[in-house]
DNA sequence: GGAGAGTGTAAACAGCGTTAACTGTCAGGT
DNA sequence: ACCTGACAGTTAACGCTGTTTACACTCTCC
């Protein structure tokens, strides 16, 4: 019964991943599909749920690769395989990045989907959730997980998209040399030790009065 | 002469600033500039070509927000200054913000404008010119520049495009408070000091060898 | 005064998402 | 066995899109 959605579904994805958004249009699904145009909208309200449906496949895809993430044996390295995947999914599944971050854009900046809003908000718990176990284990920093993993994700989200799209001029071998190195660099301040905790220590003794350094920290000032 | 064009193209930034890009077509273009359609080929090549000067303009007020921060005294409060100009700007012009990744994505993954790419360029040059002279005045730690201002321009506009989609459920005033937190959960590590000399020594003198936090940075090992 | 550039027009084309009206097919109930 | 209704497809059409073609008008310059 819901045979053919399945079939519509995945020439939609097919049709996606190598037209891109410009070209996916209804009419060239159906010859796809082997059926004329109007005769998908027995199976889907219109191109916006569709397509929308083409973005929950494209979460599914991200899911397979995080998950596969936790089978690391401690929190250090699942956190870090967790990061790696992140990044092969990009490299290996640019066109499914892409529309997962620029279809809410592509409508304007109305309103979200509850649906992909939800399927969003679930990356980002993964993302807490290994920061989380991170400190307990001693591994990060104690701190609030939601706002460091979201700190974590913002960076590895923005980093992967200014390489997709072409402005870091770096061969793919050069990015992951430098997708790593970013991370690191981030880490490096996230990363517990005896000296991390002294600097923290540092910088929460001063909190308040302006930094002897000139930096402000953007007035947000250290928590 | 080119008065038409001025014309046109100011029409044309009002008209996506309050449209979209969805909404932004050349018939109701031309009806705003009080012409017909075709006319507007006789100052613009296409759509595209239209599109691509209205992210110039983007580029422009970007470029005012940012040089205002180069008033600052010092360069950790033109740092400090620069972060908080590129919230600004996304904030009150997310239209701008928007248009100037989305442009590119929105034609496919393909080819980028080389007019377009050097704007881009530009703002990361800027970046690197703030975190360079914080590195030279001794406010930040002696690093590859053009690594240290990648790692903090991705973090800034990762964090700002979850905000823009609406994905951090947060009002503007939580969020302000959210990026500065960021910023500065990342110059802990970044920043120089004493406890960071000795981290970057602790850290460096275990390079090669696996690291008894179980936690391996992505591979990518510290530089 | 004619030539030619510059700028506008109306008409048209192909493509788009989507809807309306109609057709065939198959399952279930009386 | 026959009618009913749901289901899945069709063709034709509407209004929109970006863009091109052919034509007209108005200037400037020689």
């Amino acid at each position: 019964m819901t045979d053919q959605r399945e079939h519509i579904l995945g020439c939609a994805c097919d049709l996606y991943l190598e037209a891109g958004l410009e070209g996916f249009s209804m009419r060239k699904l159906a010859q796809q599909v082997g059926v004329t145009a109007p005769a998908l909208y027995r199976h889907f309200e219109n191109r916006e749920d569709l397509l929308l449906q083409v973005v929950g496949e494209a979460h599914n895809v991200l899911g397979s690769y995080l998950y596969r993430a936790l089978s690391a044996p401690t929190p250090g390295q699942r956190f870090s395989a967790a990061g790696e995947a992140y990044l092969e999914f990009a490299l290996e599944h640019p066109r499914y990045f892409q529309i997962m971050h620029a279809f809410a854009e592509h409508l304007g900046l109305s309103e979200v989907p509850a649906e992909l809003e939800e399927r969003t908000a679930a990356v980002k718990r993964f993302w807490d959730d290994r920061v989380r176990e991170c400190m307990d284990s001693g591994v990060l920093r104690r701190d609030d997980p939601d706002r460091v993993g979201l700190t974590l994700w913002a960076h590895a989200y923005g980093l992967l998209s200014l390489y997709l799209r072409g402005l870091l001029d770096a061969p793919e071998s050069a990015f992951r040399v430098l997708y790593s190195d970013s991370f690191a660099r981030i880490l490096r301040g996230l990363g517990t030790s005896e000296y991390g905790a002294e600097l923290d220590h540092h910088l929460l003794s001063h909190s308040g009065e302006p930094d002897s350094s000139g930096i402000s920290v953007l007035e947000g000032g250290t928590p």
